[in-house]
DNA sequence: GCCGGAGGCGCC
DNA sequence: AAAGGGCGCCTCCGGC
């Protein structure tokens, strides 16, 4: 295991461990053209760093990979959830104080980047040379704080807050190789013997740097296609600021249905226009306006979905994120409490289903999409150990369609209403259609039913849920005051209302945590063994990843072995994540051209 | 003028 | 078919 720290100056601080966390080197620097996977003997020589979106795209910028890591900040994240201590900080630094029963130091403002409190060649020198410039060792970078400098340098209020480390003392504050040598032997004491834990912690380290990975490579995006989609459904690209001529049009005839100027982007101005021809809605939302019988909905519906499209994906964001044919988003691994991906900057989870048609494989490439089918169903029939909805995960002529078999199996082949009834039951919906098909799931699968019901109880009560693999949903909020004093003796009405419309939120959210959360689970654990399985297949690469689904870009004679291997990941995943148990977890590899193709 | 919340909607 | 979970991001709008 290589320890890798970046400095100042753009090198890295560097030192050879054991897996159990002893120096087995002396530190050095390195350029970070010098610390990827081709750059050392051992390829797949873990790299233990603070944070992996922090510190491996400046490998990645310098054209390295890394094959696996320890990611301090990702483990240290499902450590204290566990602990029951969510939000506390995560650095290096913040884990030895924990450990040690010192004060923890905040976390860096604005943690990203070569912040404020990057340690200086100098501060890494003088942990191993109380002066290195007397002795002739590497000079201090001009500018940069002095020998008295304390602690990491953190700027934060008042005097240094990593502890009572004296000058003079050898102590790891300021040496920020000892700092992660000590953090992951403290992470790896903590998670000992849970090989659960330890499946996740392996997924959770591999994902982050799939993330950073894909934040690099980009997802092919034809600038072309999406200007003609643009083109034809807005019209031509109007002025800084102004309206495409699609929307100006739909504007006019808006306000010639209601007889008056409507601001159809203001959404209370909408509101008061149907009310003033009758029509008392609480809101603008679209399926509402839908059920309305007068001359505006038609244009105002048109309107509605032109002006996101506008807003959200047009020339704008074009410009903005596609650069050379590909759409460069961050993706960030660790960022959901249900353990999905979040993403910054062009809302990478959220392409339209019309712009899937400017996803474009390079020339003598294709892309290799899958998606897990219906996994969240399958994920709950897993947890809940219940064998009835297993085994229709299972049965053979639907395989690949769990509602099908579902919808046979006690929804009159409904296959529509199975669907509805499932998401319902995950979902906590209690009325209208969806609420009476969950009583008759309830009566068919009493023990998935009964999971999710006592998940949602949990939620109720203020009690935490977790994965599978043993990720744990966040503690109420202060919010939960709220329901403390609602539930009380003397509560008024007004209080009691509240406290249950709040715990039921909370219900809500836990009983959709422990499937989310798993599913979510599986996701990293396929994602992470495609990954690994990738580096034998040469310029096959991962280029989006959204929740259940994958897209791999790859040479087109290679796309058949990448869609096996794909399969074969999930397979894998299947058998880690739920030992075990009947459930299968089927992925539908495609070979396409364009993304639009795939589904 | 700045900022945060609300409303709305895209994806799973 | 209904409006129940998780997100990100846009515009509008009201408060300062």
């Amino acid at each position: 295991m290589l320890a890798c720290a970046p400095l100042a100056d753009g090198r890295w601080a560097v030192r050879r461990l054991t897996d159990d966390g002893e120096p087995a080197g002396e530190p050095e620097v390195r350029p970070p053209g010098a610390l990827g996977t081709d750059a050392t003997g051992t390829p797949d020589e873990r790299r233990l760093w603070a944070s992996t979106p922090q510190e491996y795209p400046a490998l990645l910028a310098a054209g390295q990979r890394v094959a696996r890591c320890h990611d301090v900040a990702a483990v240290e994240r499902i450590l204290l959830g566990r602990a029951g201590a969510f939000g506390d900080p995560v650095t290096p630094a913040a884990v030895v104080a924990r450990s040690r029963g010192e004060p923890v130091p905040a976390a860096p403002a604005g943690s990203s980047g070569p912040a404020a409190g990057t340690p200086t060649l100098f501060d890494l020198a003088r942990a191993f040379d109380p002066d290195p410039v007397a002795a002739g060792g590497i000079p201090a970078a001009p500018g940069q704080a002095g020998p008295d400098r304390e602690g990491d340098g953190r700027s934060g209020p008042g005097p240094s807050a990593v502890g009572p480390s004296g000058a003079g003392r050898s102590d790891a504050a300021g040496d920020p190789l000892e700092l992660l040598r000590l953090a992951y032997r403290d992470q790896r004491r903590r998670a000992a013997g849970d090989g659960a834990l330890a499946l996740l912690l392996a997924a959770e380290n591999a994902a982050a740097l799939a993330a950073a990975e894909l934040g690099a490579v980009g997802l092919p995006w034809r600038r072309s296609v999406h200007l003609a989609v643009l083109e034809q459904m807005l019209g031509a690209r109007p002025a800084l600021g102004g309206r495409p001529p699609r929307l100006v049009d739909l504007s006019r005839e808006i306000d010639g249905a209601f007889g008056f100027a409507v601001n159809p982007d203001s959404a209370v101005e909408l509101r008061e226009a149907f009310r003033r021809v009758g029509f008392d809605i609480e809101t603008t939302r679209s399926w509402v306006i839908k059920g309305i019988d007068h001359p505006a909905v038609g244009p105002v519906l048109a309107y509605k979905e032109l002006a996101r499209l506008h807003s959200a994906n047009g020339w704008t964001w074009l410009d903005q994120w596609v650069r050379d044919d590909r759409f460069r988003a961050e993706y960030l691994s660790g960022a959901v409490v249900s353990g999905r991906w979040a993403t910054r900057g062009g809302g990478a989870l959220q392409i339209p289903r019309l712009l899937r048609q400017a996803v474009v494989a390079d020339d003598g490439y294709r892309l290799v999409v899958a998606d897990a089918a219906q996994l969240e169903p399958r994920v709950l029939a897993a947890i809940s150990g219940d064998a009835a909805l297993q085994a229709v995960s299972a049965a053979r002529q639907d395989r690949a369609d769990l509602y099908a078999g579902l919808a046979a199996d006690g929804f009159g082949g409904n296959r529509a209403s199975a669907k509805v009834a499932m998401l319902g039951a995950m979902y906590g919906q209690t009325t209208g259609e969806g609420g009476r098909l969950v009583r008759t799931l309830r009566a068919r699968y009493p023990v998935a039913m009964g999971y999710v019901d006592a998940a949602a109880r949990a939620g109720e009560r203020g009690d935490v849920v977790a994965s599978v693999l043993g990720r744990t949903c966040p503690p109420p909020g202060a919010s939960w005051e709220a329901v403390r004093i609602g539930r009380q003796q003397d509560a008024t009405a007004a209080e009691r209302k509240r406290a249950d419309r709040i715990a039921g939120d909370r219900g809500r959210f836990t009983r959709n945590f422990v499937v989310q959360a798993s599913a979510a689970d599986w996701a990293a654990v396929w994602l992470a063994g495609l990954r690994t399985a990738l580096t034998a297949v040469p310029d096959a690469e991962l280029v989006f990843f959204l929740h259940d689904e994958l897209i791999v870009h790859a040479p087109a004679p290679v796309a058949d072995e990448v869609a096996g291997l794909i399969e074969r990941a999930a397979e894998d995943a299947r058998r880690l994540v739920f030992p075990g148990s009947a459930v299968v977890t089927p992925v539908r590899p495609v070979i396409v051209d364009r993304y639009a193709d795939a589904k």
